[in-house]
DNA sequence: ACATTTTTTGCAACCGGTTGCAAAAACTGA
DNA sequence: TCAGTTTTTGCAACCGGTTGCAAAAAATGT
């Protein structure tokens, strides 16, 4: 079917290790020789085969890309900033959706047959063991996404979640909220945790201000609408919410709006991500972004750099996030 | 590093086909002999390797899943149906973004040296020359979300993109509108292409009804939200406008929103895919329903019938389409 | 022109598997 | 028990590449 070194080889009349040496750079090959492979390589259309050649190079360039998180527009950016980004830097990568697996042995197993080279665990919401599981494996893994740790076990790139806590509540504060209220993700979920005892934290200073908490199932619309009409069933709302990200924002929008309430004059609402639809006029939510293209491509870059240093010490990369002001706070005072 | 065949077979006092042969099904090992072996292999945490093993049997069980959407928030419920059918059937996506690479014989080298066993070309707007030359590559293909041809060239799974352009126009014939417009994504995909000319041509025997037409530079909110705007600038608006996609209707309602109008009131709209946001309170979209699980599977289904059969008869598979009544078209008078 | 150094080339072994073939082992039946 | 048949096993070659090593060729210095 497709030539083979072989087939180059015979055309051009050299032996198989020239033809090699054509197609790897910093190889020692004469510029006769290479024209003449070339030319023999040009008319047969030949182009060396990666998996044979990573049998004996043991790098393939391929990368597990994993994630859990089909259902939150913002991972439509991360795929596409990631599958760029990779591709830019000669890598491929192998897709895994995680939805509905729960054991990370299945996933290293999987992603060792395959020989990928590193694995990028994208996900918020991914229970730690994977990306543990697959270091025990001896597995590089840039864990993105993921939370920071003082200590990190493994590689993490992301923001510090606390802190976007403690900066939403500092807003809300700025701003003459004063029953105010955290509407995390799953609970489970150590973003949330993270960014509700930050937001906690911030608010200890000021005790004429009170806090309550619930949490959505998941980060989604529909989580965050069915979350907040409970909550108005329920009681008199908040008068701010930090919700857990942008799309939970959006569905707590539309259930407020359902209920007659105005934003921001009844009810404000601050998200988290700054993901595109956030902007859409229609939506227009005052937002923290977290700056995913930096993190993406920071996270390439160190996978990148893992790859000829597979020992690397641990490090967390963490990136500041601000705030991004649209129409769903009240103005400062 | 990895156990590998050799030092299984160590182990357990065998020869090496023996291991090879207790993990190839269908191949002939007594019980005893596959007992040892498993034993072994257990013990050394050996599992083939698939790219060697690839070698030999020409199968990677590698599907290049190549896109160049990454932008209309439909296509990560794409992804994520693509993943699992793929991972289910034991197939592995190496998902490809080609948002903007435009020669079609980049990808075709790339995912030769990669040894895919086949192509999935997931998108309505890429060049068909793309799917081509895969197919001239001697790569198998299915173009999923294609256009549909009575003669197909490829593989095409999707949807009768002109009958959905009728779907619509007798839509709103049958509401009552008189005065329609089309609003299509960018002219160059052949999706609005086939939407256009099914709309007006089930429009032509209704000599009341006047018909206009725009295009949208991208299927996305911004690109819907700019057309509409311009619209509504140069002119009265249509009465009722079919629209590209469902991320296009949002941005028109947007637009028509602003414009102080209200829907479906004094502007109603249809778009297409029923996207998992079209269903949202406070978008509530009525829409035509493309049946994006049905199309996914039979997409992955027939990739896996053309690994038997390479050279299987191109066939189109079409699914029919039905219009999803949400609120932003006038009740039925 | 020659000896010396440097560069280029081919040989052959290897990467981690599979598989056709023939020998060995295990069954059959009488 | 033994010849005949069937099943299991190992040998060795192969898949498509890479690479250490030594020999061949080219470049260098005098």
């Amino acid at each position: 079917m497709a030539a083979t070194l072989k087939d180059v080889a015979e055309r051009a009349g050299v032996s198989r290790s020239a033809v090699s040496r054509t197609f790897t750079d910093g190889a020692s090959v004469s510029i006769k020789m290479r024209r003449k492979v070339e030319k023999a390589a040009q008319e047969l259309g030949y182009s060396p085969n990666f998996l044979a050649r990573s049998l004996t190079t043991r790098r393939t360039k391929l990368i597990g890309l994993i994630s859990n998180n089909f259902h939150n527009p913002i991972f439509l950016e991360v795929f596409d900033l990631f599958t760029r980004k990779l591709q830019e830097s000669g890598l491929r990568p192998l897709l895994v959706n995680l939805s509905d697996e729960t054991d990370p042995q299945n996933s290293v197993r999987m992603l060792q047959q395959y020989s990928v080279d590193g694995v990028v665990v994208a996900s918020s919401t991914l229970p730690p063991e994977f990306s543990k599981a697959f270091r025990d494996a001896g597995v590089p893994v840039v864990n993105s996404f993921g939370r920071y740790s003082a200590a990190p076990q493994v590689h993490v790139v992301g923001i510090d979640n606390a802190e976007c806590g403690r900066m939403a509540a500092r807003e809300l504060v700025k701003r003459g909220y004063r029953k105010v209220a955290f509407l995390g993700g799953p609970e489970s979920a150590t973003s949330t945790q993270d960014r509700f005892s930050g937001f906690v934290n911030a608010l200890a200073n000021h005790p004429d201000v009170t806090v309550t908490q619930s949490f959505a199932e998941a980060y989604s619309f529909d989580a965050g609408r069915k979350e907040m009409q409970r909550l108005l069933d329920a009681d008199r709302p908040a008068e701010a919410y930090f919700c857990g990200d942008d799309v939970l924002s959006i569905g707590v929008l539309s259930a407020i709006e359902d209920a007659g309430l105005k934003v921001p004059d009844d009810v404000g609402i601050i998200g988290l991500n700054d993901m595109e639809m956030a902007g859409w006029e229609s939506i227009n939510l005052t937002t923290i972004r977290q700056p995913i293209a930096q993190i993406i491509n920071s996270s390439v870059e160190l996978m990148v750099a893992m790859l000829d240093e597979p020992d690397r010490y641990p490090e967390a990369r963490l990136f500041s996030c601000k705030i991004i002001e649209r129409g769903t706070l009240r103005p400062k005072t």
